[in-house]
DNA sequence: CACCCTTATACTCATAACCAGCATAAGACC
DNA sequence: GGTCTTATGCTGGTTATGAGTATAAGGGTG
């Protein structure tokens, strides 16, 4: 199967594929899925190793993912069964983010390793898991999203590896060929990384990260067909801009956390992250995780309770360090209630804590 | 190539196909798109006619769609290639929706037609077009998109068709097999219809769709495997369920209706439909055509200002029928300026004109 | 032209939501 | 008791929203 090996094994009979006559014919349909939880104040994500066919030092860390295959009915269930094959964690929910199709993009490794068949099109998934068990298999680990995002982090401030990151691409811009390409790449760097780093959109991850990978600033970049390796700077001047992945797997990653930075304001979809039972201010940070934004607590719990989000369990937790705190579980009935129950959280002007 | 063959001639090679040996294994991807465009008032959908194969008089319209086919370099570049070839149509604004795999649904016909060789996977797009002009193509036309969802109109309040409809829905919902299926059916009632009509959300037009499907109360129900042909009731007691479309196009029109919905609110994509200088009024009409709500006047043109969504001509319209109305157009700078801008536009409690 | 139709646009007012802080409560630890 | 901690209650200013009134400016009609 020529197809960068899973360390986890397992040969699939692949959609399509009996006929697979000619090199490079083989078309494959491909799932991919970037599962979040968020476990002590920091959003994880589900990753496998991938064995690049070459040394083992250097496998990549990928989503868990693999080819839709004859007998998965639909696509979900094609996920589902890769996921748990892969990584044994089993999917609650599941919400599809995006079909990747181009055939630049998404391939194993431009710059030694052969450029084997690979999925004609990728259908990616955002996947939310309630509790970051230690994931089964060997190979599958979570991570903090930020080590492959350090840039989308603001909670402590603005990173200061944005500082760096900011001036290459104002010169990426700058050196652009023409005038109306310079004004566009401008533009795009307004509004993806606010004006002077005022208005900081959380949101817009895809579109940061996809500045970065056009501007050369990260690995992957040296996979765009054309470009000579030699112009990609994946560390920027000492600072770094987070760790490479395999495949296109951080672009579905950006997409991932854009979708859900957006989502947690209009949906109730944090509670899938929660426990059953826990206080104002684990549901506060795991938001500030999420978002990658302080909040300001006050305002924070008025809108939650305002909102009814949640009720009283009656119980309390005295692992608060303080004064003990309610524990309070989600309120399922506010689906019925309100068009869009969620956390429009508007950081406002300044985050106080 | 055995597909529903569209009144449009192009054979095209499908990707992957040079090597289709047996029956149905024939492995392609699917393209489709809603084109909406906003004339005269009401909210339209470019549609073409597909002969199924029988009798070409019950020629079933249906969005324009084909196969990925091998030179296409990116999906989208292949979306708009069909497009043209089929509606002569160019496509400006072009959004991913939905990739659609479920291996029982979007069957050519499951009555009669045999069962070909269809898609393995349908990619499905929303696209908005400036201006409807007469549509190439003689199969092209465009349509009312209230033609396939009657009941999505409130333009005129609720519409009278809706009752007949609920009614039959909560039989559904009581017919089912046990305690915990019926709750969650009612539960879904509910939701997309909302409780004894007061808050009627008209972003779920999928659920909507999605509920009269399985209730059989839609044409393309009987192609659900297993139902037999006869449980389906297409019209509801004289009152419509909409005209059907080809294949599961409908399903695709609602997911498109649902999502132009929602993003109205939060980015200014109304502008997409436009033409290049409007009055606050014609916005409005164009917004309250695709919500199918209608809104109070003096608070949704407080809201356009002040949110610096558009900006002055200089020019004023005498075409009004009363005062002559300021002419405006949208400001592209308010992209820079707001994180998100858009209509947010809630009818409130009853919408006053 | 006065009058009445139309639609456009300006302004008001009460209410609800939001921002940001202050004050107090209730635990742990020394 | 004093001093941490965090939880929770409350307030005062600001802004958004819902709904309404009033006025402007065209056309048509007797």
């Amino acid at each position: 199967m020529p197809r960068p090996r899973a360390a986890v094994s397992s040969l699939p009979r692949t959609l399509g594929e009996p006929a697979a006559a000619g090199p490079g014919a083989a078309l494959s349909i491909g799932l991919c899925a970037a599962i979040v939880a968020a476990s002590v104040q920091e959003p994880r994500v589900l990753t496998i190793r991938l064995a690049p066919g070459r040394s083992a030092a250097e496998a990549a860390e990928a989503l868990p993912s693999g080819p839709l295959e004859a007998e998965h009915r639909t696509l979900e269930i094609g996920l589902r069964a890769w996921v748990e094959r892969q990584t044994s964690q089993t999917l609650g929910y599941v919400e599809q983010l995006y079909t990747f199709g181009d055939r630049d993009r998404a391939m194993g490794d431009g710059a030694g390793g052969a450029n084997l068949a690979l999925p004609a099109l990728v259908v990616a998934y955002l996947a939310l898991a309630r509790e970051a068990r230690p994931a089964g298999s060997a190979d599958a680990e979570w991570r903090s999203w930020y080590r492959y995002f350090p840039w989308e982090d603001w909670r402590q401030g603005k990173p200061a590896l944005l500082e760096p990151i900011e001036a290459r691409l104002a010169g990426w811009a700058a050196e652009a060929a023409g005038e109306p390409e310079r004004h566009l790449r401008a533009e795009r760097l307004g509004l993806a990384f606010g004006r002077h780093g005022a208005s900081w959109n959380e949101e817009l991850v895809l579109e940061r990260y996809e500045l970065l990978y056009e501007a050369g600033l990260v690995a992957e970049s040296a996979r765009i067909p054309g470009r000579p390796a030699a112009t990609v700077d994946g560390g920027v001047r000492g600072s770094s801009t987070g760790v490479t992945m395999a495949s296109d797997h951080r672009r579905i990653l950006a997409t991932a956390i854009g979708r859900l930075r957006g989502k947690i304001k209009y949906r109730p979809v944090v509670f899938e992250l929660m426990m059953p039972a826990f206080t104002l201010l684990q549901l506060q940070r795991t938001v500030e995780a999420l978002a990658g934004v302080r909040l300001h607590k006050q305002n924070f719990r008025r809108l939650v309770e305002q909102q009814g989000l949640v009720e009283e369990t009656g119980q309390v937790s005295a692992q608060t360090g303080g004064r003990p705190a309610r524990l309070v579980r989600f309120r399922r009935e506010v689906l019925l209630e309100r068009p869009a129950p969620g956390l429009r959280l508007r950081p406002g002007r300044r985050a106080a804590g």
